[in-house]
This record gives C-alpha cells, sequence and structure tokens, in this order.
DNA sequence: AAAATCTACTATAACGTTATAGTAGATTTT
DNA sequence: AAAATCTACTATAACGTTATAGTAGATTTT
C-alpha cells in the first residue's frame, strides 16, 4: 500500500519549505524555474495528487452536488440522474445521490447530512409525502445556509429557488384533444392523487380540454391512484378500479400521467380482450421501456428527462460559480412531446 | 442567509477556548458540568453543526462511498445502486455516483477523481470496454493506494478484492434446461460478445445444458450482439440478425441474456406473427420492467439486485470499519431465480 | 557607499476540527 | 506547612492546503 505523498513530505524531501512546494506546483514565478522544475518533476515521480478535502475546507468548496429523488429504479428519474451526473462531471463536480423513498422523513434526513458537509448545493424532486404534508422547513433551512437548491418536475411554489419543469397541463391539454380529434370523447383519466403536484396539472389539462370541446367531465373516468408503500399494492388497487369502471361506463380512450399506470391498464384491457386501439386508445407520460416495449407500443408524452437534469444542473452550477445572482430565481419551463406509437 | 456557527465562534462568544467547547459538546469529564451546559445549550441554541469536512480531514475518512457503473439508466444497475444507497444510508455513509457509459477512458477517470479525495472506497460494476481492453490498472491503482474496491456483476479474475456475482452459468444451464424439458431443442441464444464476462458465462452455461442433452450446438443460433454507441443501433442489429436466422433455422426457444434483447426478440416475433410461447418460449436474464409489463410478459431469471447491493454495500463497509482483514478477499455468490411468466 | 529594489525564497495564519500535553488554583495528604 | 493530587480548564499541534506577509542576500540605483 503506498500512501499519497503531501506537500510537507516533498517539502522534506527537497529541503525546501511547504510554500515553495504548493506554489512551485501552481508554477509561480515568485519561486526560481529550477526550483520549480525540480519539485514539480518529484511530484511528478511520485503522484502527487492534492488532498481534495483539504482544499475542500480551505476553500468552503466541495465541487460536490447533492442529489435527492424519490426514487431511483424508476425511468424518468433514472434518466435526470444520468444527465445530471454527465452535466455535473464535466464541469468538474461530483455527484451523491439520496433516495428519499417518497418520505417525508428520509427527505428531512437526506437533506441535513447534505447540508451538513458534502456539498455545495442541491438539486431535487420533493418526495410525494412532503406534497403532502406542506411541511417545507428543511428546504427553506437549507436555502437560509446559502446552499443553493434547484428543483425538478415535482416543485413547490412557495419555496424561493430555480426550478426547473414541464409544461404538464399544456401537454396534458393536448394530448386530450388528440383524442377528442381522433372521435373518442369518454376518455378515462389515471391519474394521482391530488397533491402530487404534477398528477394535479395533468388533470387541470385534461379536463380543459373536455370544457374546450364542450364534453361534460365525468367523475367515475377519473380514477385517482392511491399511493401505497410498495407499487404492487397500488396497482392491484388501478386495476381493480379500472375493471369496474369499464363494466360500468363506455370508455374509448384512457389518458395516464404515467408509463406505470398506462401499462397496468394495458394489462387489464387485454384480459378483458378489448382491442387497443381500435376500441380504447391510450397516451401516457413518461417516455419509458414500458412504452416501447410494451404491445401495443404505447404513445407517450416525453418530458425530455435529459434535457431537465441538464437544465437543472446547469441552473445549480451557474449560481454555484457566481455566474448567477444567488437571489433571482429562474424557473424554466420545459415542453413536452408526443411522441406517437401505436396506441393511439 | 445564515452561516453555521463554528466551535471557534462558539468560544469567542461565552468567553472559553475552543478546547472547551469541542469537549464539552462531546461531553468530556473534564469540562465541569455548569460550563458543559452552558455550552451546549449555546450550541442547540444555534443550530450548531460539525463541519463534516473538517471532520474528514482530520479523521481522513469521508464516510462516503464511491460507486462506478456502466449505465444508470438500466433496470438492473439502478436497482443496485438503490440498494447501495440505503444500505449505506443506514450505516452512515454517503454515495457518490459515477457513471462510466460503458467507456473505459471514463472509468478511468471517473476512479480518479474518486480516489483522489472525497471517497473511503468504491463498489463497481466493469465497463464493456474496460473488459474488451483488459486493462485494470486504475482499479489496480486504487487499491495499492489502500482504497478498498468491491466489484458486482461484472468481475475481473485477476484483480484481488471482494466481488459479489451470480451463479450466472448455472443459472442459464438450468433455463436452458427447462426449455429442454418443455421438449425445445432449437434454442436460440441472445447474447453479447465475448469479452462481457456474464454473457460469456451464460453462452457457456447454454452450452452445457445442450451437451448435457446430446444436442449438437448451431453456431447460427449463437447471435452475439455487437454493442454500438447508443442502444437504438445495437437493437436495430439484433433485430436484423434474428428475422434472418428465423428464416433459416427452425427456432423454438430463445434465451436472452438480458430483457432488453427478449424484450426486441418479441417485438420481431410478433411482427413476424410467431406465436409466443406456443412456436417459440423466450426466458431472459434480468427481472425488470420490460418483462413484466411485455406481452406475453417474460419469464426471467432475476440475479437479485438488491440483494447484491446490499452484499456489495456490505463487504466495502466491514472493510471500511476495519471489520474484515484488508488482505482478505471474498467472492460472494448469490443464486439466480427463474420467474415463470407467460413466455415459457 | 548608502539607499532602494529585486530575487527567491520562508513563516505564519487560516479553513474547522480533536487529541495530547500543559497549567493555574484549590483541595487533600502527610 | 510543604508536597501531592484534583479540578477545570487552556495551548498547541495536527489533518493538507494556500494566500499574505516577511526576509536574507544580491543587485541596482543615485
Amino acid at each position: 500500500m503506498i500512501r499519497r505523498i503531501t506537500l510537507k513530505e516533498i517539502a522534506n524531501e527537497l529541503n525546501v519549505s511547504i510554500s515553495t512546494v504548493s506554489k512551485s506546483l501552481k508554477d509561480s514565478h515568485e519561486i526560481g524555474i529550477e526550483t520549480r522544475q525540480k519539485i514539480k518533476a518529484f511530484a511528478k515521480a511520485h503522484n502527487y495528487r492534492p488532498n481534495n478535502i483539504a482544499l475542500s475546507l480551505k476553500n468552503r468548496k466541495t465541487k460536490t452536488i447533492g442529489v435527492i429523488i424519490p426514487e431511483i429504479v424508476h425511468h424518468f428519474f433514472s434518466i435526470v440522474i444520468n444527465s445530471i451526473e454527465k452535466f455535473s462531471t464535466e464541469n468538474g463536480y461530483n455527484v451523491i445521490i439520496a433516495v428519499s423513498n417518497e418520505s417525508f422523513e428520509k427527505e428531512v434526513l437526506n437533506m441535513e447530512t447534505l447540508a451538513n458537509g458534502h456539498i455545495d448545493g442541491i438539486i431535487m424532486s420533493i418526495a410525494k409525502e412532503t406534497l403532502k404534508k406542506q411541511d417545507f422547513h428543511h428546504i427553506k433551512e437549507t436555502i437560509d445556509l446559502g446552499i443553493p437548491v434547484v428543483m425538478f418536475d415535482r416543485v413547490i411554489n412557495d419555496v424561493k429557488c430555480d426550478k426547473v419543469i414541464v409544461n404538464d397541463k399544456q401537454a396534458a391539454k393536448e394530448a386530450t384533444q388528440v383524442l377528442i380529434d381522433d372521435k373518442r370523447s369518454n376518455i378515462l383519466l389515471l391519474t394521482s392523487e391530488d397533491y402530487v403536484s404534477v398528477g394535479n396539472l395533468r388533470t387541470e389539462g385534461y379536463l380543459e380540454a373536455l370544457k374546450d370541446n364542450d364534453i361534460t367531465p365525468d367523475s367515475d373516468l377519473i380514477i385517482k391512484v392511491k399511493d401505497k408503500k410498495g407499487s404492487q399494492l397500488e396497482m392491484s388497487f388501478l386495476e381493480n378500479e379500472l375493471e369496474k369502471v369499464l363494466k360500468l361506463k363506455k370508455v374509448d380512450a384512457i389518458l395516464g400521467v404515467n408509463e406505470i399506470y398506462a401499462g397496468s391498464a394495458l394489462k387489464v384491457l387485454k384480459k378483458n380482450k378489448i382491442k387497443v386501439p381500435d376500441q380504447i386508445a391510450i397516451i401516457s407520460f413518461t417516455d419509458g421501456v414500458i412504452s416501447r416495449y410494451s404491445s401495443p407500443s404505447l404513445s407517450t408524452i416525453s418530458q425530455h428527462g435529459e434535457i431537465m437534469g441538464e437544465r437543472a444542473a446547469k441552473l445549480l452550477i451557474n449560481k454555484l460559480t457566481g455566474k448567477t445572482n444567488s437571489n433571482e430565481h429562474k424557473t424554466e419551463i420545459i415542453n413536452c412531446s408526443l411522441i406517437k406509437r401505436e396506441s393511439s
């Protein structure tokens, strides 16, 4: 085992002061060229690398970004993380991941751990439980400590920080319109409970589209999927509800706020021998792997997770490097796009 | 903006020395009880939190684990990360994520960045390009620096470190046997190129099963999917090759080394109106979301990514906390299990 | 030749901690 | 009453850096 050599050790070996070594390695003109070269050669030969922890302490900068997300095993979030990691690394930042698992308590814990040390700023998407509780003290406290926070996708209006969102309402409205234009007017909506900001916006978009076309919304056609611990339960809830509605009501289209919901719906339709898209067309949010590999493949609304991640990272790094003022807060809106596949 | 208070500031406020503050907060009996309580109360009131960077420097421990993986947007890897993150957080460790994108160069870069500072140990799965190049100097150097490394899934035999793998060969053999027992003997294998360790082992298992049943392997029935930048190209290669083979040869079963391959195969079969599993049965590795939401759903071999992640994290943390000797290296083998669904 | 300037360094403090060694003043022992 | 011990602290060095201030000795200016 070879311990990493330090400036002190180099200084001792070469009988110069630590300052001389430090300055030489930075190629400072204060030091004579011969000494400089000797030191640089020695450092190289011994594979000197500055200790980043010491630098972090000195500079009060860790060059690390903390990311708090509700889930990792999730197509959209993993795309965003990937993109954050990519952009951050390119700009000399490391990325620490913390998962809230949709839990308020864990999110608070994550924030505290991160804020206590190893990061310069935070990118996050809010846990469902936090949205439900409407308790954002941990986020406000972190911002008060001078740690910049950027929120993406699931954001909170009354916390002042940079945000990256998608035009959820508009996208849902347009998708609904596409279904209506296809002569379908009994559109079932699979959405999440109201406190989930994005689900809510998508529901609004759906309702607006109906209104614009003078279709009276039928509350039976809106299934709000209850969150259960463990997605298995959540899905069986959805499947049961959907089957019930299909027996009672005429349905000729389904709009899902994510591809898991839509994928599960597809299973139910198949089981009941309902033809997609002939009898029921489907459009869903989240352009993930389910949509592409299911059959028929699902028409989806892409939220452009890659762009989202990159924008979020860019906003944060701009704050960290002082390129943007720390009191000004931007909200960037990314336009979704509808990807037509076989289900519509 | 409220800057975090330091020991020094507390000491100044209360007219005691920094030592006294530090010791009081650690509840040291060297300090009188009244002083101690006064200091603790003051610290609490001002929301004192020790600076972790300073502690890291002092203790030469960062309480952070680095994870280097080939991809994040990947069911199996994201499950493993999730599990690593979970176990690590529970044990007081943070997790830094670095993505190699299957590139050797990026993997080396990632290793160097991580080894230079902010982490105590590394968990990794090797990039395909690295496996192809057979150049592992970066990993050996990191280990030489006294930074423990744990490899999972894609491991390297001639690097001495802890490893967590799956019984790939045996699992592939058993899956093949299941297909044979179902009276299928023209089994097509969708595998990766030879240098990918896990793909190779699975191919071996497949071949062994054939041999045990006196079936002569047909090299036309083994498609080695070429890696292309961008999975889109990779898949069109697979689809074209598969279509060719289906025209030329009798095929009554397919074994895929991952669910992307199997999912793509399913698309091809569907396009050619081949019934699954009646005409061709499918079994694949990776129990992901594609397998569950495709139709028919795919029978898969679960590699138990959660267990893998947990074991890897446990092995590493045991090394870091000195619970296990740093010179002894374990290889843990996790048994896959076959999950039967509709495709077989 | 004294004063000013330059060259090529070194010493010191600081980032925020903690562990070790040191020390006034009070109390106990002999 | 001198010596030993205790109590309740403080000073210092260290982790590994860097920026600022300081300084011998040589060289240049006047």
